[in-house]
DNA sequence: AAGTGAAGCAACCGCGGCGTT
DNA sequence: CAACGCCGCGGTTGCTTCACT
């Protein structure tokens, strides 16, 4: 599979991999490291740009990659990450040990959304599909579960956003505002569960003790410092989400097997 | 058997963040 | 503090394979 090869201007060879170019990257990096990427692949002996050879190694010859098909435990945790974190896919690919961030993506893309858009689930906000919702957006009136009733309210009037014709601009918007403000209204409905903000302010209180934060964990400030949480907030943060029980929404279950999550998803699984 | 569309996968592109100068 | 360059991320594209007609 893959794409055809191809040789830039300046020599630069792009495309599809073969298994020479493999096994030169595999061995060099094995011996010296990834270090930096531009000068890598001359020392390498490829004829291909950093960036190639960073995405080739990432996705496909690092080692612990798993390739293969994914199993109904890990479409679930897809699912459930990207529910709450939005199309993060580097922050879920962290929380899911030997999947590349592309291999998730691909497989959300390609798969998953077109899986809930069949069972008629938004694929933005997790939530059931309407016609109100999706024929009239400006019409949203609750309070935010809505991708549409997100998008619209900060970015201006939606002729403004619709009116500059890039399907591609409406996308960003789209996944990079409302996912994450989906993302961001879940998470404070979490937060406000007395069982969350116990846990996790009293852990915040000792590791960040020396900074004087007394804010509200469900303030505003919170929700920009949820947009920069690092790798290791995110995992704590999943480590509480999936020990919790949600009875809030119907979305998710109040059990669940699954060493990921909890969200409900046994019908759209056997699909 | 041939045609066609959907699904899956690999890789490129462009943008934003961040470090360096 | 602005300019620049590199890296990482998310979106998108292009190709192959598979399933169905």
């Amino acid at each position: 599979m893959g794409r055809a090869t191809w040789f830039e201007a300046d020599g630069t060879k792009r495309g599809g991999w073969t298994e020479e170019e493999d096994q030169k990257l595999v061995t060099y990096i094995n011996k010296y490291g990834t270090g930096d990427w531009r000068f890598l692949p001359h020392k390498a002996g490829l004829q291909r740009c950093g960036k190639s050879c960073r995405l080739r190694w990432l996705n496909y010859l690092r080692p612990g990659v798993k390739k293969g098909k994914f199993s109904p435990q890990e479409e679930e945790a897809i699912i459930n990450f990207q529910s709450i974190l939005g199309n993060r896919w580097a922050v879920i690919a962290q929380q899911m040990p030997g999947r590349s961030d592309n291999d998730i993506k691909n497989h959300w893309n390609s798969c998953l959304k077109k899986r809930l858009e069949r069972s008629r689930i938004n694929p933005m906000s997790h939530q059931p599909i309407s016609n109100l919702a999706v024929y009239t957006p400006s019409l949203n009136t609750d309070c935010g579960n809505s991708s549409y009733s997100t998008v619209s309210p900060s970015m201006g009037s939606p002729s403004s956003s619709s009116s500059c014709g890039s399907a591609s601009l409406l996308n960003k918007i789209a996944t990079g505002i409302s996912s994450r403000q989906q993302g961001v209204d879940r998470i404070k409905n979490i937060m406000s569960d007395s069982r969350f903000t116990s846990n996790i302010s009293q852990e915040e209180e000792s590791d960040e003790s020396k900074k004087d934060h007394g804010k509200d964990l469900a303030s505003d400030d919170q929700e920009d410092d949820f947009l920069m949480w690092d790798e290791e907030k995110v995992r704590r943060f999943m480590k509480e989400f999936c020990q919790m029980d949600f009875e809030t929404n119907g979305v998710y279950s109040s059990s669940s097997s699954s060493p990921y999550g909890v969200y409900d998803e046994t019908n759209l699984l056997d699909d």
